[in-house]
DNA sequence: TAAAAATACTCCATAGGTATTTTAT
DNA sequence: ATAAAATACCTATGGAGTATTTTTA
C-alpha cells in the first residue's frame, strides 16, 4: 500500500472512471487498473465494482474514501507547514513557538484532554513552567510519542495488552449511559430502561478508538441492541442525545467537562454511573525519564495523579 | 514519499539509530539511509542530525514525528475495521450501520459541528428521515468529498480559490477575541488592550487549519504579537484562556455553543466581537446535485441556512 | 580505534508502458 | 460496434543488497 495508489483510489472515486483519472493522472489506464489491484489484495477487498460503463464504489470503498481523504490532505498540509518553516521568514516567529523543542511536551488523549487539560494546565502554572506545549492525539498515538521520547508526559488510555511504564500513575474510568433528561431517573437495573429498545444506540464511527468499538459490540450482545445512529465527534453526539434522537454509553472522563451543565439543567441531558455493569477502562499517566526535565515531571505527575483523584474520585 | 520510508523514519526515531533501526526492520542499513534521505530531500529539509553516535531528530523532524505517528496509525486502524468488516460476522450488526451506504450522509467542518449540528440534526428529524449519518472532517476534506459525491450535504469554511458550487448558500463567519473575564469590558480599540502584551497569544498548531494560520500571521503582523502559546484542541484553548495564561482570536462559530457559558459567567471568558478589525471567513452550505436525495436535499439546506441566520444573524 | 553513517556499485523486482483481448450493451 | 476495463508481455527505473570509505570521539 502506498501513497501515490491511494491517491489514485482518490481520483478513480472522483471520476468513477479509471481511464478518466488515467489520463488526470498522466498515467495509462492499465497501471492505474493495477494499482487498485494491489489496494485491493492489500486490503484483502474490493473497493470498486468495475461495469462496462466504468466503476462504482463498494460500499467498503465508500468508508475507505471518507477516511483517506482526510489522511492525504493532513499528509499534504504537514508537508507544507514544514517547507513554509524553512522558506517564508516572516512567519518564522509564530513556527518557532510551534516547533521549539526544548518545552515541556505534554501529550493527552483527544477525550481526555476536555476535563485533564484543566488539572494539567494549573500544574503546569504552578511549577511556573513557561515553555510547555499541549499535544491532543489518540491514546495509541501518545503511548507511541512517550516511548519515541518525543513527550515528556501523557495520558492515555491503556489497554490490556499495551506496553509497561514503571514511571506511571493510573485511574480507572468507568462507563457512563447518557440520556435524554425527559426520561425518569433510572433504577439501578438497566433493563427496564424503555428508551434502550425505543431509540437508537449511537455509535461512535472512529476506527481509532478501539476501546470504544470493543465496548460497543460488548453492550450490543449484553442488551440485544438493534437500532443504530452513527456519530464521529463527542458535540454531534452531545446535541444528538439532547435533540432525544438516541442515547449512548461513554467513558465517564470524556464527558467530565460537560456534567455540571447536566446538572444544571443548561443541557437536557441526564447520566447513569454504569459501575460494574460495565467493564471499565484504565486511565495511565506516564511520565519519559529521559527526559531533561526528570525531577519535576516525577513531582508533577504526582500532583496532577492527586488532583484529579480528588476532583474525579474513586482510586 | 511513500508509506514505508515514513514507518521506517518512526523506528528510526524511536531508536536514535539508523543501524538498530536496520535490523529490526529487517533490512540493511545502506537501505534505511537511502530511504531518510529521500524522504528529506522529498521534504526539502534535514529530519535527523547524523554523528558518530547515531542520529538525533532536528525540530523539523520532531514536528513530523508527532504528525506522522498518528497519519500512520489512523491508517493502520482503517485498513483494519475495513478488514473486520469482512471477516468477524458477530460486529456485522453494527458495523452495517456506519457502512450503510444508502443513507443521507453530511459533512460538517470540524469546528463547525458544535453548533451547526444542532440546527442541521433538528432539520433532518423534521425532515422525518432516519438513515442518516454526520461526517465531521477538515474544511477541505468536506468540499472534497463532497466534490467526490460521497457526501450528499456539506457545511465547510470556504477560502478564496475554492472551487465554486452551483447549489449553495453561505454565511458570514466573524472573529472574536477571548480573554479571561477578570480584564474589563473592552473598547472598541484593541490597540488599548493591556493583556494584547502582557499575555501570550494562544497560537492553533494544526496544519489542517490553513485560515487560522493565516489569520494568525496577519495578526502577528498587525499587532506586532511577540509571545505565543501553542494548543491543537479548542477544548484545552478554552481552558488555557480561562485559567488567564493566554488569550487568542477564532472564527465566531467555533465558540458560539460555548458562548452561553460566558455570558452566564459558568466559564471565566469573555469574548469581543473583532467585526472589521479581523480578516473574516465563509462558510459555505452545499449538496450534491446527483444525490438519490436531490429535491429533498434542496428544501433541507435552503431551511437549515435559515435556521441558521436566524439564530446566529449576519446576511 | 571503533562504532556509526555515508558512498559506490551491482542486481533484480516491479511499476509502468504498449499492444491486445475481454466484457457488456 | 463501442467504450470501458482486464490481460499479456516487455522494458527500465530505482530500491535493496554487498563491500568499502568517511567521520569523530
Amino acid at each position: 500500500m502506498d501513497l501515490e495508489s491511494l491517491n489514485s483510489f482518490l481520483v478513480i472515486a472522483r471520476e468513477k472512471s479509471i481511464s478518466k483519472a488515467a489520463s488526470l493522472l498522466h498515467v495509462t489506464q492499465p497501471t492505474l487498473s493495477s494499482r487498485i489491484k494491489n489496494l485491493e489484495s492489500d486490503l484483502g477487498l474490493k473497493l470498486v465494482n468495475r461495469d462496462w460503463k466504468g466503476i462504482q464504489l463498494t460500499t467498503e470503498g465508500y468508508y475507505f474514501v471518507i477516511y483517506i481523504s482526510k489522511l492525504l490532505n493532513d499528509l499534504d498540509d504537514v508537508s507544507m507547514v514544514l517547507k513554509n518553516i524553512k522558506n517564508k521568514e516572516d512567519s518564522q516567529k509564530s513556527f518557532y513557538a510551534v516547533t521549539n523543542t526544548s518545552r515541556l511536551r505534554i501529550g493527552i488523549d483527544s477525550w481526555l484532554a476536555p476535563s485533564f487539560s484543566m488539572e494539567i494546565l494549573n500544574e503546569v502554572q504552578k511549577a511556573s513552567c513557561v515553555d510547555y506545549q499541549i499535544i491532543t492525539r489518540p491514546s495509541a498515538t501518545i503511548e507511541e510519542l512517550l516511548r519515541y521520547g518525543v513527550i515528556d508526559m501523557g495520558f492515555f488510555y491503556h489497554y490490556e495488552g499495551g506496553s509497561q511504564y514503571d514511571s506511571s500513575y493510573q485511574l480507572v474510568d468507568e462507563m457512563v449511559l447518557l440520556f435524554h433528561s425527559k426520561y425518569g431517573s433510572i433504577s439501578e437495573d438497566l433493563a427496564e430502561l424503555d428508551f434502550l429498545s425505543e431509540k437508537p444506540f449511537l455509535l461512535f464511527d472512529n476506527p481509532v478508538l478501539v476501546y470504544h468499538r470493543n465496548l460497543s459490540s460488548m453492550l450490543i450482545e449484553q442488551f440485544n441492541i438493534e437500532r443504530f445512529q452513527v456519530v464521529d465527534d463527542i458535540n454531534v453526539m452531545i446535541n444528538t442525545i439532547s435533540l432525544d434522537q438516541a442515547y449512548t454509553i461513554v467513558p465517564k472522563t470524556s464527558v467530565l467537562h460537560l456534567m455540571r451543565l447536566f446538572d444544571l439543567n443548561i443541557m437536557p441531558i441526564k447520566y447513569f454511573e454504569l459501575g460494574d455493569q460495565a467493564e471499565k477502562v484504565m486511565i495511565k499517566m506516564a511520565y519519559n525519564k529521559d527526559s531533561e526535565f526528570d525531577t519535576t515531571l516525577e513531582s508533577m505527575t504526582r500532583n496532577i495523579h492527586q488532583e484529579l483523584v480528588a476532583n474525579y474520585g474513586k482510586k
